[in-house]
DNA sequence: AGCACGCCGACT
DNA sequence: GTCGGCGTGCTC
């Protein structure tokens, strides 16, 4: 028996709420760190845990020994534990289960349970009558072993823990544990560079020769690219490394949204706000916790700053993590940073692979690289002595996870910067409501660039009324005159114009003319959307597709109406207005396939393409550098959401794509069609004034208690049968009033609203239920979070009706 | 999460 | 009687 050396606390990567002991054997102590992980006996199966640090709960009265250490180096610094507990504590979600989002997916390893067929049961199966679930597992499993999870999911439905123990019985099948998953492997591509550069003298000379020459004329050479030039060289490379003529390196190739790879750029000159900017944030760099909101209109060198605050922190020794929205190609900014920092950046986004994500971590972690780039993800980025945080655009809803750990990687910034003692710079040109109250309240200082670069001046901003403009014959029309004339002379000076309309399809309100029923998804509560293109109805919340020909389900008439509009429709209407323009449309629809993103901003940039027509796909993340002229065919859409931030997105969308308008060195012009012309968020956007469209907002806010005046956590209740996740969400509800008046600390400052039926009542299959706890005390809410949960055990896991704790919830519906 | 246990109603 | 479905509890 092995000694007890040590007593360990580990969190398992499963969502347990407690961390356990273990006991690390003689044998395995020498690689016992905090932030590496281990292999445990949990229960009846090995699983994968994080070692946290030495144990101080030691007469735990069963104590197992860990199997084995899986990594030799720790996959995240010990300085990051402290974020990791705050965000378990915060977000109410299991230590473990946060550990394990926070680090490279796919790298755990751990028991599953395999089914194997026995001779018996091949014989059973071929001559016994077998019960139907019982032959058709068998018949799955005739030729190899399967996951039972996995059958479950190829037959169809549960398969009982009882089934199994009784084929077991029957000698049919046996059950055996097999430990899955390997180490990935870093994906990285090979180069070959010169040593020597002398000549070897031998028979294989020329083609020897030939390799050595090309290899003269560059530093270095892909593999790949050197066997395009020369095929058949890879069968010299052995010969000249072993005798060091040339040597292997492995290096990632850094390319551009374009295809091409990108050039080192220098810093240019900066703008007095620019330079006042960055004194103003640079001396806190390295000494204090600091908040800073990087408040600048669109085209004001807000990434100049990023980069050169980057520069300055990464020159004295720290770290810089930089958080850049999830858009459909990786933004400029990632480009930016690149070009000014080449290989000295970790990417992390969500295009690499499983292989490629892990080869990135493993770089920051190592030290080879002190800044780190990425989506919303990133913000776990191990690196150690992080002095600089940057989440650019700060405002965008893509920072806040919606599904597992619910987090808002913004919030999390803030909270990992004041843990390491680091600055924060939230930037954006139009500030979330709740950043810029941060301002006001004094958590948060503000800097402000009032002034595009090279004093471009902002874009002249015309709101149409739709509900006064009709054509001769009284029809409305999705490109009123105004835009048409508009739209008629910037093509005329071979400038480009971009159509804005934040919804896609055809048409998104198909009525049955018979019944007036509108087409609905069958597993959604919403309405299909018309896909000309695709010959489909679409749904766009879960993906459900049925034939455009189909007949009304409800009264089988096949006379749908199909109202509403969407980019679709407006393509055709300008197809139809201008049929001399190169038209292109970009959308979730257009841009699913690799590489079509590309293709319509190198059109953009060659001036192939005249018209862009969009989703809020094109407001943000790129520049259209020869746009002079934005239409915004219906600026409602977003105003008209059940959610009390609606006016906010709304600005901020209105005021982002109104940005994109003459960026180059032509003015732009944008034309704005509205049937709420008055409505303030509107306005402030036509203003492009943030501080107005704040303190009206902010007001609203104030009078119904919304944040940032309050705290909010959503319980999300979702299940398959409908009675029976309205009943569960009724029981919840009744646990939550019935806490309250059991606890009277609880009885004032929180507000309990609902249970009720959520306004997407249904989606992908699953009926939804919404609980809204609402309190201007944050640690009280969180409290009663807790306790209701803790008390509750029983409602909150249940396999077949969920409960979702989402903190600080932003898609409410 | 994944599994065992123990309670209930339903059936050869 | 016992099969099979479901809620409950536990994992160092």
């Amino acid at each position: 028996m092995e000694m007890v050396t040590a007593y360990i606390e580990v969190a398992v990567a499963l969502p347990v709420e407690m961390t356990y002991t273990y006991a690390v054997p003689e044998s395995l102590v020498d690689f016992i760190a905090v932030g590496r992980r281990v292999i445990i006996p949990f229960q009846h199966r090995r699983v994968t845990g994080y070692i946290l640090g030495p144990s101080k709960n030691t007469e735990a009265y069963k104590i197992k020994f860990i199997l084995d250490v899986l990594d030799d180096a720790p996959l995240f610094p010990a300085s990051m534990l402290p974020f990791f507990r705050w965000i378990a504590e915060y977000y109410i979600h299991p230590l473990g289960a946060v550990i394990q989002s926070a680090l490279p997916s796919g790298i755990n390893r751990c028991d599953v349970t395999e089914i194997a067929i026995t001779p018996k049961g091949l014989d059973a199966l071929s001559s016994k009558a077998v019960p139907p679930l019982q032959h058709k597992i068998l018949d799955q499993v005739k030729s190899r072993k399967y996951p039972l999870k996995r059958l479950s999911s190829i037959v169809g439905q549960e398969i009982c823990q009882s089934l199994i123990k009784r084929m077991e019985n029957s000698g049919w099948i046996t059950k055996q544990q097999t430990f899955i998953g390997s180490p990935l492997k870093a994906k990285t591509v090979r180069y070959v560079s010169l040593k020597r550069s002398d000549l070897p003298q031998d028979r294989f000379f020329p083609a020897r020769k030939k390799i050595i020459d090309i290899l003269r004329s560059q530093d270095d050479i892909s593999i790949k690219s050197l066997t395009a030039k020369m095929p058949n060289a890879s069968s010299y490379l052995s010969y000249l490394i072993r005798n060091g003529y040339i040597a292997i390196s492995h290096k990632r190739e850094y390319r551009d949204p374009l295809g091409e790879p990108i050039a080192k750029d220098c810093p240019p000159p900066l703008t007095k706000e620019q330079r006042q900017a960055i004194a103003g944030i640079s001396g806190a760099v390295g000494k204090t916790f600091k908040s800073f909101l990087l408040a600048g209109v669109t085209g004001s060198g807000k990434t100049e700053i990023y980069l050169a605050l980057t520069q300055q922190t990464i020159d004295q020794g720290y770290g810089v993590l930089v958080l850049v929205p999830e858009i459909a190609l990786i933004s400029q900014t990632v480009s930016r940073f690149r070009a000014r920092f080449g290989d000295r950046i970790a990417v992390l986004h969500s295009a690499l692979s499983k292989g490629e994500r892990y080869d990135q971590w493993r770089r920051i972690l190592t030290k080879q690289v002190p800044v780190a780039i990425g989506v919303r993800s990133a913000i776990f980025a191990p690196l150690e002595n992080l002095k600089l945080i940057i989440v650019d655009e700060e405002h965008d809803t893509s920072y806040k996870q919606d599904q597992d750990l619910r987090y808002h990687a913004r919030d999390m910034a803030v909270m990992r910067a004041k843990l390491q003692n680091a600055v924060v710079i939230l930037g954006s040109a139009t500030p979330s409501i709740q950043s810029y109250y941060n301002v006001t309240t004094g958590k948060s200082a503000l800097l402000t660039l009032t002034r595009r670069v090279e004093e471009r001046s902002l874009p002249e901003i015309d709101i149409i009324d739709l509900r006064q403009t009709r054509d001769q014959r009284g029809a409305r029309r999705l490109i009123t005159s105004p835009l048409h004339q508009a739209m008629a002379q910037t093509l005329e000076r071979k400038e480009q114009v971009l159509l804005f309309l934040n919804r896609r399809g055809f048409a998104g309100h198909p009525v049955c003319a018979a019944c007036g029923s509108p087409l609905q998804c069958k597993f959604c509560d919403i309405s299909l959307t018309l896909h000309k293109n695709a010959h489909a109805y679409k749904c766009h919340y879960c993906g459900f597709m049925k034939a455009a020909v189909a007949p009304c389900p409800t009264c089988g008439s096949s006379q749908i109406k199909n109202l509403g509009f969407g980019t679709e429709k407006v393509e055709a209407a300008v197809k139809s207005l201008f049929p001399e323009a190169k038209v292109v449309r970009m959308d979730r629809d257009t841009t699913t396939r690799k590489g079509a993103v590309i293709k319509i901003l190198k059109g953009l940039h060659n001036r192939s393409i005249d018209i862009l027509i969009g989703t809020q796909m094109v407001a943000k993340g790129h520049d259209f550098p020869n746009i002079t002229l934005v239409g915004i065919i219906c600026a409602d859409l977003a105003l008209n959401f059940p959610d009390f931030r609606a006016s906010e997105h709304t600005f901020q969308l209105l005021a982002q794509v109104s940005g994109r308008a003459g960026r180059g060195d032509v003015a732009g012009r944008v034309i704005l069609q509205t049937f709420n012309p008055n409505h303030f968020s509107i306005l402030a956007a036509k203003n492009q004034n943030f501080l107005s469209f704040f303190e009206t907002e902010i007001a609203f806010r104030a009078g119904l208690d919304y944040p940032p005046f309050s705290r909010m956590i959503q319980l999300k209740i979702s299940g398959r049968d409908s009675k029976q996740t309205q009943v569960h969400a009724k029981m919840v509800g009744q646990q939550c009033q019935a806490l309250q008046t059991r606890d009277k600390s609880f009885m004032e400052g929180i507000q309990i609203l609902g249970p009720v039926e959520a306004p997407l009542a249904k989606a992908a299959g699953r009926y939804r239920w919404q609980i809204l706890l609402k309190s201007a005390h944050s640690r009280r809410l969180h409290r009663f979070i807790r306790e209701l949960a803790a008390q509750n055990k029983n409602l909150f896991s249940r396999p077949k009706v969920k409960i979702a704790i989402d903190v600080d919830p932003i898609f409410m519906i």
